[in-house]
DNA sequence: TTGTGTTTTATTGCCTCC
DNA sequence: GGAGGCAATAAAACACAA
């Protein structure tokens, strides 16, 4: 029998071919196997094996090889190329386009497999990178803690000295002018507001002194016990954007205050800080 | 040789398109 | 409604270790 030549006319010159050369180029002089197109070749080995058709065959090498190339050619079957193929191949063209359906299928999961471990490999990377910045985050929140507890410690040390040495100095009633216009609240919130304004300028100068003698006193503060201390040394759990961080440093001026940071809440401080116990002095 | 896992061929049922 | 594609699956063929 001869092959006829397998040309893939409306594809292009690149994909001229046919069995016979893939045959050759394999270098086989195994007969195609043909199932379906009983030959009187005088092979009484495959002559039996034809005569089991409800068997189930695979196809030769040679006829992979051939519908591998065409598939690399156009990975779907036009109805004439598909007879074309089954008649040099010695097949049923149901079988071409079986085998087309199925390595359509194989395609499609190795593509998809590909598909999968380039994903796989830039969530990695993101993930490493997400990783590394998460750490610079708690680095820098812990950071920002620090500084504002000491920041606050050193105010409540000022103040609370500053009212000893004013009550040690003066033994009559303090503001009494004022006490008599004003309700209780009112004479101490103005006292506060008297010693607060002398500490403003030492305050901003210690602001970030750590290493000063009274940070690590532990001093006890009466503002402390009357406030919600549990908002000063609470960790904070917001995240800080650069902008929240600048809103930060810019509330740390004159109302001497660290309400309790709230997520994402860097940018209002007057609201806050009307409701907050330590809230006592203001312009 | 045999048990087991993988690959390949083929079927079935459903869906879409013309 | 028929043809063809696809997903799921069955079943045969194959590979290979024990």
């Amino acid at each position: 029998m001869a092959f006829d030549l397998w040309c893939i006319n409306n594809i292009g010159s690149r994909s001229m071919m046919s069995f016979a050369d893939v045959h050759q180029a394999n270098g086989s002089t195994r007969p195609f196997f043909r199932p379906y197109e009983h030959e009187d070749n005088g092979d009484d080995d495959l002559d039996e094996y034809f005569h089991q058709p409800e068997k189930k065959r695979r196809l030769t090498v040679d006829q992979v090889q051939f519908l591998e190339r065409s598939f690399e050619v156009e990975n779907k079957l036009e109805p004439e190329r598909k007879i074309q193929l089954a008649k040099d191949l010695g097949l049923q063209p149901r079988q071409v386009a079986i085998w087309f359906q199925n390595r359509r299928a194989r395609w499609k999961t190795k593509q998809l497999e590909k598909d999968y471990e380039v994903l796989q490999s830039s969530y990695n990377g993101l993930k490493a990178d997400y990783d590394n910045l998460f750490k610079e985050k708690e680095k820098l929140k812990a950071e920002v803690n620090l500084l504002t507890n000491e920041l606050l410690l050193k105010e409540k040390e000022k103040g609370s000295s500053e009212l000893s040495d004013k009550d040690a100095l003066s033994q009559e009633p303090p503001k009494k002018a004022i006490a008599d216009s004003a309700s209780e609240g009112e004479v101490s919130k103005t006292s506060t507001v008297a010693c607060q304004q002398e500490d403003i300028s030492s305050a901003k100068s210690d602001m970030f002194d750590s290493d000063s003698p009274h940070f690590a006193d532990g001093v006890h503060s009466s503002l402390l016990e009357a406030g919600d201390s549990s908002h000063v040394f609470e960790p904070d759990q917001s995240d800080l954007s650069q902008d929240e961080e600048d809103n930060l440093s810019k509330s740390l001026l004159p109302p001497y205050v660290f309400p309790k940071l709230e997520d994402g809440d860097y940018s209002d401080p007057p609201a806050s800080f009307e409701d907050h116990a330590f809230w006592c002095w203001s312009y």
